[in-house]
DNA sequence: GTCAGTGCAAACCCTTTGCAGAAAG
DNA sequence: CTTTCTGCAAAGGGTTTGCACTGAC
């Protein structure tokens, strides 16, 4: 585990610094509100967490921030569920677990998959990222 | 490459009933345009794709079929694109390279990822399927 | 006659967009 | 001032649903 949670206001905003984004007041709150911790939120989800308290940020604004911090490599876009995206604040190489009962996304560490060298890739392209998904589901119940 | 393509009628109906599926006349021309050839093609595809000549399907039997098919394990679902699903008649193992630029998805063979062993799944589930997605894009023209 | 399957249109839900107003420097 | 960012509401697009009709046995 390379990356420190949670992260400090000014270590996000620096972050977003070193990753090009200019840190306005509103991308601040929602930067803090992924790095509190390594988790896997939807846009609504992230929406109802920086407005816990208050509104601070509308909907419009969190779609386009986390388009945003996922084009300039701030946190990783997750696909595993065709109805919504996950974001995840982690984005040092690791995998995922997903449980297909319960919507719940979990890390599973970079080593404990062993890829070995890459197949080919089609004539004209480069890789860009990896994704590996283990889909779980939950065990009938054992008696 | 274990499976065969284009399938015949019959053989697409001794599928069927092999996974439990009714064959019904318009789940037969589903399954006969995704078996046609080994393919990745989203629900809307598979509506031109069976209505080609005239109309002989609607869109809701399409997606109540082709998600009862990935119900079945008559096909896999393969999840790379937040848009839209893509359907893969192709269900013994295998990977995908996923075009972000072209939106163009190609299966990867088996052998040619070495997955050695899964790491100890979250307790009281089991895996259900594995899903490598090797993301690339076009590399800028070299000159 | 019964029950599964189908078709149509409307509903849904996540996400994106257009545009006017606000904020930053 | 000029540029960037934000908010609101509406539009968009793939997918699902409700319900009446059809068809197979």
């Amino acid at each position: 585990m390379i990356d420190k949670y949670p992260k400090s206001r000014s270590e996000v905003i620096d972050l977003m610094r070193t990753k090009g984004v200019n840190p306005t007041q509103q991308r601040v709150e929602i930067a803090q509100a992924l790095f509190a911790q390594p988790q896997h939120v939807s846009a609504d989800q992230v929406l109802s967490l920086v407005n816990k308290q208050r509104n601070i940020v509308s909907k419009a604004t969190v779609y386009n921030t986390l388009g945003l911090f996922a084009r300039k490599g701030l946190v990783r876009e997750v696909i595993v569920d065709p109805t919504k995206v996950f974001y995840d604040p982690t984005t040092s190489p690791h995998h995922h677990f997903y449980n297909v009962d319960t919507g719940e996304l979990m890390d599973v560490e970079h080593g404990s998959i062993n890829l070995g060298e890459l197949p080919p890739l089609p004539e004209g392209t480069q890789a860009e990222a990896i994704d590996v998904v283990i889909r779980v589901r939950n065990s009938p119940a054992a008696f």
